[in-house]
DNA sequence: CGCTTGCTTGGAGTGCACTCCAACTCTCTA
DNA sequence: TAGAGAGTTGGAGTGCACTCCAAGCAAGCG
């Protein structure tokens, strides 16, 4: 895995990003404290903390005193992970993609089902909520222009 | 409030409801039980009861030996709260609504806050969603077609 | 050196939205 | 009229995803 490919799931190369810290910064030199990617990813540290306590983290390096030091690649799968959960898919879910992914290539065709399933579930999550939107438009209609108001709520 | 009216947010008017049982029923006659109401809504009963201690129905009528007897309008609000639930406006927030629907019709503005705010709520997620089922669908073509995987997860 | 601020741990606590339980009563069919 | 199957209640329990706590170690600064 090169550099490059490595960034393509991290936001666009540059020296800073929006607050000021240097980010990314380039491979070999990628060792972020807790508080970092909490500034980076929005996750709290007891969130990080958490999620590697229940496997959804690879190891995570330390310092020579213990203390965490996240890498690029552990930023970009933060990345993908916030995406999944923001999507509503179960930490569970997450949990056995993390042990696919951890076990290696031959896990590729269950990975790939994983995903096409949870893609299902947001098409559909999409369409009920596009369902919603016209049911809550209405409403909002009906109480903005409220002339003789048609319903009781 | 009209028959015609009541029924807008109802499914369309028919003897029979998908699975047999008459619905909806004329006015008047509408005094279904709640087993007959979790057939339609799909809540369960538990949740339907439990929905009525914490303030989010209104004053459910009742048999003269106590049981529940829901009328189309019941229906019809549960339709509206199932949406919202749907679309993930939190309970309190609905029981909120429930209440300014109970203190009439000068609660107009406030509900209509209320809705406003939610739809915004709900556009913000259609458009993550979308976000993310861009990234799915790239991630999915990498896997599916797993010529030399540029990835690790 | 002392001070502040940050990081560490296991385990306990929180908030939400149900979900179930026990011990009944009621309704319906045979 | 007997029995099965719904319905009733308040309160306790569950599962998920965090969230916090206490007690202690570590790093940087004047």
């Amino acid at each position: 895995m090169t550099v490059t490919q490595e960034s393509s799931t991290l936001h666009a190369i540059g020296p800073m990003c929006a607050d000021g810290t240097p980010f990314p910064r380039p491979d070999g030199q990628d060792r972020y404290t807790i508080s970092e990617v909490v500034a980076h990813t929005g996750l709290s540290a007891h969130t990080l903390r958490w999620y590697e306590r229940i496997g959804l983290m690879p190891h995570i390096d330390r310092s020579h005193t213990g203390q965490r030091r996240y890498s690029n690649k552990d930023l970009s799968w933060l990345d993908l992970v916030s995406k999944l959960r923001l999507t509503g898919m179960p930490v569970a879910d997450m949990v056995r993609y993390a042990e696919l992914v951890n076990e290696g290539e031959h896990t590729y065709p269950e990975r790939l089902e994983l995903l096409v399933a949870h893609r299902e579930d947001v098409r559909k999550r999409i369409a009920e909520l596009q369902d919603t939107l016209a049911v809550l438009d209405y409403k909002i209609d009906v109480y903005a222009g409220a002339h003789r108001a048609p319903e009781r709520h």
